[in-house]
RNA sequence: GGUGGCGUGUCUGAGCGGCCAAAAGAGCACGCCUCGAAAGCGUGUGUUGGGGAAACUCAACCGUGGGUUCAAAUCCCACCGCCACCGCCA
């Protein structure tokens, strides 16, 4: 949803932002001149009704003798307000429909492009080189450790599910542990949410839009299951005015999350890199707007912070204009390596989501100068399995065992996982 | 699942067709009083959108959406939520 204020003011911004994310630029002049049409029908509307107002209080002193004479006229009035009324809401219903369809506008120092034009910040740690022997693929490593369960799942849960068993159950717990205890050190309040939400919560964070076709629906109930807790997160605040003395307010949600993964038929059906279901920590920061970009950064450097916990080597990436979703205006991707993939996958994720969100979700704040919309941030502290993935691949040994991250040690007790 | 009750401003709570943006109290802000404070007294105190330099003014909002009416917080219908009791389950 865009912001008419701002379209009507800043059509040219909002027309490049279009173009930048290969969307349809001319629906900014469809827009705009509807916006003329409708705030002149709000116009006779009011003014109409008004009249109606002075009529009925007149109508309501009058005495019995004038009262069916001024009868005569306020009917004829009241047919003339109704349909005023029902021009009115037409046309602002006409309206919402348009400015839905918007995506939010882009920050100018987003790259332009698709998903392959992503570009890279920075490199931290050295992808280890395998000479000694071949590294193992973590499902390799999850069948020796007793660790991931990819069969069991599929003849329970169909493909893409799996279990996490023995020391694989172990680690998803020592992760979360560290996790929250990083986010809660850094001031994040902790929040276990629901992960079945109705359709206002869901469709204020946007995700019914072109993410639709990855979410589980619940007909017989009209309800969700959340792909992330961004969605519950987010929706926490829905329909309030928020303390601006407060701001940034930040939250840290575990959850399972829930992905119908359509359409994705050919790609990692191996292991747990993309499942239907996983757990995840996931950072959420409602600010002031202007504060938005630093809070930006400031997730990214929480996420790169749990990376190095786990000692696995990362690059960051600037997402291109076409892969950025249509809620952020930036998003910043962490890549860890995975050596049997020769390459870099994301692990972690972080949207600036500026007022695109709040705007839906009817967020606000208010200070000296009003009441203004709050921004909305997202970020990846950890997504279980693909944090185990990278944890298995980088850290084993020529022997199937795993070395454990000092910072995950004394969550486990232990310095490696064992064979079973 | 059944029956009954209820959803009003920051909160408590009145209003149950027109003079209701909505009594009263609490809270909050400012002022008086005081050496200072409490108490007391006085004044003010919702949100959104439009017009206006401003004083101000117009419209909408009493859970949500429809309906009846010249006129709806108030009447009718549906939905959502909360509370109580019963049943069922853990």
């Amino acid at each position: 949803m865009i912001d008419i204020k701002f379209l009507r003011e800043n059509p040219e911004a909002v027309r490049a932002s279009q173009r930048g994310r290969g969307e349809d630029e001319s629906i900014v002049d469809k827009v705009l001149a509807l916006d003329e049409i409708r705030r002149s029908a709000i116009n006779e509307f009011e003014t109409l009704r008004a009249e109606q107002n002075t009529l009925s209080k007149t109508v309501g002193a009058a005495n019995n003798k004038d009262r069916a004479g001024l009868l005569e006229s306020a009917k004829d009035l009241a047919i003339r307000v109704k349909n005023a009324f029902v021009k009115r809401a037409e046309l602002e219903e006409e309206m919402k429909t348009l400015t839905l369809l918007f995506s939010n506008i882009l920050d100018p120092e987003a790259p332009i492009g698709s998903e392959a034009d992503f570009k890279i910040i920075e490199h931290v740690g050295t992808p280890r080189e395998f000479t000694e022997f071949a590294a193992k693929d973590h499902m390799e490593l999850g069948k020796l450790l007793g660790a991931i369960d990819t069969e069991r799942g599929a003849k329970v849960s169909g493909s893409r599910s799996y279990y996490l068993t023995g020391s694989g159950a172990l680690l998803e717990f020592a992760l979360v542990n560290y996790a929250i205890s990083c986010a809660v050190k850094a001031g994040f309040t902790p929040v276990i949410p629901p992960v079945l939400v109705n359709p206002a919560a869901m469709e204020g964070t946007g995700f019914l839009g072109q993410a639709a076709d990855n979410v589980y629906q619940l007909e017989r109930d009209e309800m969700y299951l959340v792909g992330t807790s961004e969605v519950p997160l987010a929706a926490f605040h829905m329909d309030e005015i928020l303390p601006v003395e407060k701001l940034p307010m930040r939250y840290a949600g575990f959850s399972t999350c829930f992905r119908r993964e359509a359409g994705t038929y050919g790609r990692d059906t191996r292991g747990i890199i993309r499942v239907h279901q996983f757990d995840k920590v996931e950072m959420f920061s409602f600010c002031h707007p202007d504060q938005a970009k630093e809070e930006h950064k400031r997730l990214l450097q929480w996420e790169k912070d749990f990376l190095n916990a786990m000692e696995i080597p990362y690059r960051v990436i600037d997402v291109a204009s076409g892969d950025l979703g249509s809620s952020a205006n930036r998003k910043f991707d962490i890549e860890a390596w995975i050596p049997t993939q020769n390459a870099y996958r994301e692990v972690t994720s972080t949207s600036n989501c500026s007022e695109f969100q709040a705007r839906r979700l009817n967020i606000r704040f208010k200070d000296a100068h009003g009441t203004k919309t709050v921004a909305t941030l997202n970020g990846t502290l950890v997504a279980i399995p693909r944090m185990i993935v990278a944890i298995l691949e980088n850290h084993q040994n020529p022997d199937g065992t795993v070395n454990i991250p000092k910072a995950l040690q004394s969550f486990l007790g232990s310095e490696r996982f064992e064979l079973v």
